[in-house]
DNA sequence: CCGGCTCTGTGGTCCGACCACATGCTCCGT
DNA sequence: ACGGAGCATGTGGTCGGACCACAGAGCCGG
């Protein structure tokens, strides 16, 4: 006897498409730069309309899979690419704009991911990474610098630091979760009472968790950056047109 | 004079639109539950066709922030809803397969969320999800059981606590990466030298977790799954056939 | 040799039609 | 008056064909 009812198969076409697609993908015979058949060769052949085709296709590039371009040529045509961020990115932005997440959820997911990070990057990081991660430090040294060149900043270092840890799929992670609360972060930092003083306090964390960084103390850098994360989030408060639980 | 050159706007249609459906979400005029107008009417509405609106909808779909049922009735129709899971399920599954990610990378971060998972249930997890959890351990220890249910049973485990660990986004994340290896999972069961022995060592380890979380020992716990993953990580290898460096 | 022109192939879009299905309504028989 | 069979309606899903915009390939003439 089965444990559970499983949802019967949906028989949409471009689903089936689709599945036929990845399946190749996980037997290893579509790979990264790997071009597919034009679409009015490949509809046929899969015994579908090419409407059908293009919206799996469509699937494909939302998730980062594939891209596609017009035109004739080496790079024309669709093509098999390994772009998870944008794909992630947006979902996750999505998401929580809908509420699927709670701020705090946001929060405590940002201290896990970005205290590896930040221990990742002090024992990896190029010294090229750490030295572009200054110039972000020094832009928001800037005086008179405004709350969304600020922000556009900080997120920048947030994501360096998490690509130069190492791991692509903590980075990729990092950098999504962090540009969806970067909406909610501009808010708060435009409704700070003193912004010049708060702008300050936020610099000189930065300034020592890259020192931190660069020493290789990752340890102490991620208890610094969950205590940056934590600060910066206490002063956050949910949207109140938006999200809610249902 | 701005930092940075920005890829130029892309006018394909179908990217119009998901701005357009994305900017109302944002917005807050667009809450989970609600319902598009039919897509006959909203393509004039937007002023593209009918294909161009529904290639949107997919994308929509893809990132689980749609859903759409024929026929009629209050049920009928495209509906905004919040299931993310899959999305992410898919997308990583997918970017794995791909290569996009190594087996390092997703070790690592497997470690980091299933920590926070287990340090979270051990907190919050309802006793309701503990039992069910048990009858997932018990299952597991039946005698003879073979590698598939095995590893079903064991997903399904390390879901659940993440589920009950009180935090969607980070329960979203573990799913998510623990199904993209379950696959490689699953073959290095198969390849194990003596399987019986195997599966009564990782069953003491699951019933030891389940103890900790139950009696509230949240780091121990975190301190255990992370030896657990570690162990069972370091008897996988990468995949011979599939993803490699480009 | 080179510059411009045309040809060709690609994805992108649009239109109109039909299909499958589930609901809601009507209408007839009891 | 009630109930069930059957039709009407509205929804997404699919299909086929046509055209557009664009970028490279190849030709042709200077």
């Amino acid at each position: 006897m089965p444990v559970e009812w499983q949802p019967v198969q949906q028989s949409r076409t471009h689903e089936l498409v689709l599945r036929s697609i990845e399946e190749r993908v996980f037997a290893g015979e579509l790979r990264a730069g790997d071009r597919l058949p034009p679409e009015r060769e490949l509809a046929p052949v899969l015994g579908v309309s090419r409407s059908a085709l293009r919206e799996a296709l469509r699937v494909l590039e939302t998730i980062g899979v594939l891209v596609a371009q017009p035109g004739r040529g080496p790079d024309a045509g669709a093509r098999i690419v390994r772009n998870p961020d944008d794909a992630l990115g947006r979902l996750l932005r999505l998401h929580f704009a809908l509420g699927s997440y709670s701020l705090h959820d946001v929060l405590e997911a940002r201290v896990v991911l970005e205290r590896s990070s930040f221990e990742g990057a002090a024992c990896h990081a190029p010294d090229e990474d750490l030295d572009e991660a200054e110039e972000l430090v020094a832009g928001m040294a800037e005086p008179g610098i405004g709350v969304s060149a600020f922000n556009d900043l900080d997120t920048r270092f947030h994501v360096l630091i998490a690509r130069s840890s190492g791991n692509a799929l903590t980075s990729t992670l990092t950098s999504a979760v962090r540009e969806s609360v970067r909406p909610l972060i501009l808010r708060a930092l435009e409704a700070a009472e003193d912004w010049p003083a708060t702008a300050r306090a936020l610099n000189a964390e930065h300034r020592t968790l890259l020192t931190l960084v660069r020493e290789g103390s990752g340890p102490e850098a991620a208890d610094l950056v969950e205590w940056h994360i934590r600060g910066l989030h206490g002063t956050l408060v949910e949207d109140p047109t938006g999200p809610t639980a249902p």
